[in-house]
DNA sequence: TGGGGCCTCAAACGCTAGTTTAAAACGTCT
DNA sequence: AGACGTTTTAAACTAGCGTTTGAGGCCCCA
């Protein structure tokens, strides 16, 4: 077994246990079992266990925002000779990213949403503050292409609805597995990610604009 | 100290604590110390952590969720002479009562979204089953009133639309502490809780019309 | 073939968690 | 006053946590 292999096993194990029971009630033994690993290997590869979860998000995280960057800025380019990107497409670009920029199957995005909201409303202060470090630029650029795109809205009230967004994205996403059941129950249909974002546009969009 | 102050208090440090770090991040140490009683009392009064927890969410959950029962009674009143009750009112009602139901200051309600925030997102499998046999009535009955008010939005986009308002308000309102800052250095200008569901009803009643 | 870096492993460490215990303190009623 | 049920107390218990340790295995290159 070589080195990354084994770096590759725990983040795989510790991505799903994180998500699933959230990063204090998942402990090393569990990740390390799961990724049939030693112990010590998370100490020895990672460091500590906090450094291991800004790994989680480390891998995840990059790719998606470099791609993100890469077509926000393709479309600010189309901006330049006149017109705005309209807020369909801002949001559909985004949305088709996280849930494709990673090869396999969207499960691993739906995984990485409930880690988000671990991230959230957890007390991970060291990795709320790594995060807005390290991806705030996508970020404001994403805001600036939206405030051109709905310029009637008030800036801090945008401010606002862009989070009242993350948070129906997120707080969803999250509770999936669970909503899935009832949606299950009570509408006969089961329900995929594509399909929730699908729903997802049309709210946004409307609270959005307001 | 009589038993039930010992009670109350353990329930109010239970109640900050908890929102503040979370359920698995705060010890019955924490929480005994600062309400200022010896540790075994919680075991003692409550059995343990687990019935502690959802002790904390149905002291809360009770009052709010008799109110806004008995004031969706009242409404469906006013409905059968015919009409229906507008989007706008019945979020204005059930925001009013969660941030006024409880005489004191609003900040037991940002605490009790924290909370909410918590239960959603943590592994509290127990917690979520028991919050739907207990206040799924009141929910349903709130769905039945929203269904009526936006007759042209199929049931299924209508269960989505509403969960994913939940999330815009669970989500925003759990993170309000970090948002009151970024909010405070971007545009100068500090926050409260009203101010915020100020923001929010319009953000959701875009949302759930599409 | 033998030495030197990586890596793995089982075991142990120190610590904190939730819970239990048994004695002491308290308040109430006869 | 004294006995009884309730509540509080300090201390201990067991279990699990993240982390550290030092011995051992592996592979590559001289």
């Amino acid at each position: 077994m070589s080195q990354s292999d084994t770096v590759q096993r725990i983040l795989d194990a510790a991505e799903v246990l994180f998500a699933q029971k959230g990063f204090a009630e998942t402990s090393l033994r569990a990740i390390t079992s799961r990724a049939g690993v030693n112990l010590a290997a998370v100490n020895y590869h990672f460091g500590s266990k906090e450094a291991l979860i800004q790994a989680v998000f480390e891998r995840y995280l990059t790719p998606f925002c470099q791609a993100l960057d890469a077509k926000l800025e393709e479309l600010e380019g189309e901006t330049r000779s006149g017109g705005e990107v309209p807020l369909e497409k801002l949001f559909t670009v985004a949305s088709r990213l996280a849930l494709g920029s990673h090869g396999d199957e969207p499960r691993r995005a739906m995984i990485f949403f409930r880690l988000s909201g671990q991230a959230y409303s957890q007390p991970q202060d060291h990795l709320r503050a790594w995060l807005r470090e390290h991806y705030g630029p996508v970020f404001r650029r994403f805001l600036g292409l939206l405030r051109r795109a709905v310029p009637d809205v008030p800036p801090m009230e945008l401010f606002w609805r862009v989070h009242f967004s993350l948070g129906a994205v997120i707080f969803t996403l999250s509770g999936m597995e669970s909503l899935q059941a009832i949606s299950k129950k009570d509408f006969n249909q089961s329900v995929t990610a594509a399909h929730i974002t699908q729903q997802l546009l049309p709210f946004v969009v409307g609270g959005i604009q307001g």
